[in-house]
DNA sequence: ATCTTTGTGGCGCTGGGTGCCATTAGTGTG
DNA sequence: CACACTAATGGCACCCAGCGCCACAAAGAT
């Protein structure tokens, strides 16, 4: 395990740091990329190695979260309807322990206010969609293609969405409670007027 | 109604078809403003004016279509229960003259494929979002920042492109059919095993 | 003919993003 | 110690979207 080359002078870590001291002083929109560079002390292209733009600096390692989302997926007992499994691992996976919360709010509230980010942020959707996608398809045997499966990654979106805006609007609300809410109503919704 | 000052040079309508011309030829990134502007024999500045960007031409005069939207939903008969009225709206939202699906189905195909289109028409999917969010809100006695009309908002959205996906994949496919079988397919889905 | 109005479009600039390439700072080998 | 080797860095030039500013063009009104 020798290191050879040139040895990194920064991380992801340090990058996401300056940039949302930075993102909290003047607004996203009015950092440029220049000016996180100027922060981290090393050179704009050299950010352009670390995050592919500008917009991928708020996810920052969101990719590599998805492993743990299926991991969740996969580990829900298989007595469970399959979707009280989606919805509860969709709570797991948006449960971070309490000193973390400050940190991830503050992430959320950036990409879900921040209209050039709300856009770009349907791009990594797409990934998280699709992880639901695979598990629905294999839990009916069918293809992540067909229309259910990935309805239901829509669907799922659109409710963690939903239950995100309440999150964001409401600094003591529980997301955990918001999707349980969001999702009852959603049954209700379709189920039709009186169920 | 007299018109005073220099007479228009250009249309919205002329842009689209010269830019529609060039996506098709070389795909959605490799036109620039300049080449379109070019293409119509108007300044590169002059098209700023006509769209606000780039990623706005697809799109066209959607906002002014949601007016029709409004209507389709108020139209719908009260009897109906909400998640029908609100499924068929969307349905006769969507329904176009034949004569017109060839360009429509273009149209569709350049947002939802294109990366940075997907990207940009969430912006676009919101004001859509909010006149569904506006109609439950309203039938429900509730105000259109509450929970389940932003759900119905979200679920409503997801359920369309998840048909719209479908309709591309499928040349011979109706979009009309694809969203019942969203609808049906997500009620099943959250109605559970055996209901 | 002049004034007013309104669309046009050139010019210059900012900022994200990329390709290219020289440089730097380490490790490993003689 | 000197030498290669390797990998990160970052400067530079460039492209393109988008915007503010402003001069100009083309019409109707007086």
């Amino acid at each position: 395990m020798s290191s050879r080359g040139r040895p990194v002078a920064t991380s992801h870590a340090e990058i996401e740091r300056v940039a949302f001291r930075l993102f909290a002083e003047r607004g996203f929109d009015d950092v440029t990329m220049a000016d996180i560079a100027a922060g981290v002390g090393v050179g704009r292209r050299t950010l352009f190695r670390y995050f592919e733009s500008k917009n991928d600096i708020p996810w920052g390692q969101f990719d590599r979260t998805l492993d743990g989302f299926r991991a969740i997926l996969a580990e829900m007992p298989r007595e469970l309807p399959l979707h009280v499994a989606v919805h509860r691992a969709v709570q797991r996976f948006n449960e971070f322990p309490p000193d973390a919360r400050p940190s991830h709010r503050e992430r959320m509230r950036l990409i879900l206010e921040t209209p050039a980010l709300q856009a770009h942020s349907v791009l990594r959707y797409a990934a998280w969609r699709a992880v639901i996608a695979e598990h629905v398809a294999a839990s009916l045997g069918r293809s992540p293609d067909d229309l259910l499966p990935r309805t239901v990654g829509n669907v799922s979106l659109a409710l963690a969405l939903s239950a995100y805006e309440g999150w964001l609007a409401d600094p003591d609300a529980d997301l955990a409670v918001l999707l349980d809410d969001a999702m009852s109503g959603l049954r209700d919704y379709v189920a039709g007027p009186r169920a």
